[in-house]
DNA sequence: CTATAATTTTTCCGAAACGATAATTTTTGT
DNA sequence: ACAAAAATTATCGTTTCGGAAAAATTATAG
């Protein structure tokens, strides 16, 4: 007795299917699993192997998520918490001072940070961050340059943002001669079980 | 040669189960899988199935999307957009002046909105916000109140923020006699697809 | 309405995963 | 350093999955 239905999986992939007008021996074709394989998982005969969900999302140029089904919603529909200017978080590095907000809400998948930076020149780029998931940031006060791996730095003024892939190492420096504090806001592919993900604070750099 | 990486999910759930203080034995006994499986899956020894992997998820309490590999990070690790302060996507409806940041950015997972409140009463419940996922807000400027379906009224000054999940019915209104602002990070459960980019999944799309 | 093609489902078998047990190695605690 | 606990590896029977092709169903053309 399977833990979870496979007919939704099932449903799911015949949906995605139709919706772009394949048959099961061009989707077949495409992803490498065979079309037996594709209608036993349509008609829900068979529970699948993680490995050929994979293969038919991909082909199916869909993110996994989109044709697996989930642990239902209503598990997290009626959250909220406020976090106040004394509230959240706190924890100062060499180069920044953090205050993370929301930070007694487990299982969140973004992480806001209200930060004020200190740094005045890029550290070593070994010591920049790097966390796999997506980060914007936005200006409240002064001028920030981010400087990334892949791009030239990046000037960014108060009421203006950049969003990037935050697997690319980056650090932010502070160019005006106010503190400049910005509202960054991680995400992580896998949701933060824990008020203070050690992975977001930790940098490229060996452990001591 | 599987096409995604087993290593990454074996990783997560081990990192996940040594987060919950479980031996391989304790898993295994409330989770009905074999501890030899265990071990292969957090190993990279096989890919594992689906219906494993469900049971081990719903063990430890968590979301299969906690230590499913969804996004494997290599897909999108290389966007960064500024968004000036005359950038971005810029929509005026009855009740706030929205400023969409990274507008340019297909397939990113947050939707960063600068918005000003200028509605002073709560519209009718109907008109309300909804929509699957987490919405994060901060305050720039101006006081603010959140109304939601589930709580009673929030206020929220400059440098405060709320965190809340945006399938609540919800809607600001300005408290303050100048115009409030506030920064919005809009988090949804499933990215749109159209907005997926096509080196997402180009190796397994056929050139016609 | 039939004939034919297209598509899906079913069948059969090899391949891979799973479970149980035991032996070995690694880690942990004292 | 030792003992205990935990984790890995190995083996093997069982179950499930995946692929090729046949069978059945559905769709299409004349």
């Amino acid at each position: 007795m399977p833990v979870f239905d496979p007919e939704e999986l099932g449903a799911r992939i015949r949906t995605q299917r139709k919706k772009e007008g394949l048959t099961l021996a061009e989707l077949s074709q495409r992803s490498g699993v065979a079309v037996s394989t594709l209608s036993k998982l349509e008609n829900g005969q068979t529970t699948g192997s993680v490995e050929t969900i994979f293969k038919i999302a991909r082909a199916m140029r869909v993110l996994v998520d989109h044709i697996f089904p989930f642990a239902p919603a209503e598990m997290t529909n009626g959250r909220l918490l406020v976090t106040r200017r004394d509230g959240g978080e706190r924890l100062a590095i060499e180069h920044y001072d953090y205050q993370l907000h929301a930070a007694g809400l487990i299982g969140k998948r973004m992480a806001p940070l209200h930060m004020a930076i200190k740094a005045r020149t890029p550290p070593p780029i070994e010591e920049w961050s790097t966390h796999p998931g997506e980060e914007f940031a936005f200006v409240l006060c002064g001028l920030v340059e981010l400087n990334t791996e892949h791009y030239a730095p990046v000037r960014i003024g108060a009421g203006e943002s950049v969003y990037f892939d935050s697997i690319m190492k980056h650090c932010y420096v502070a160019l005006s001669d106010e503190e400049p504090r910005l509202l960054s806001v991680c995400l992580s592919e896998a949701p933060s079980m824990k008020s203070a993900p050690e992975n977001l604070f930790a940098s490229a750099a060996p452990k001591p």
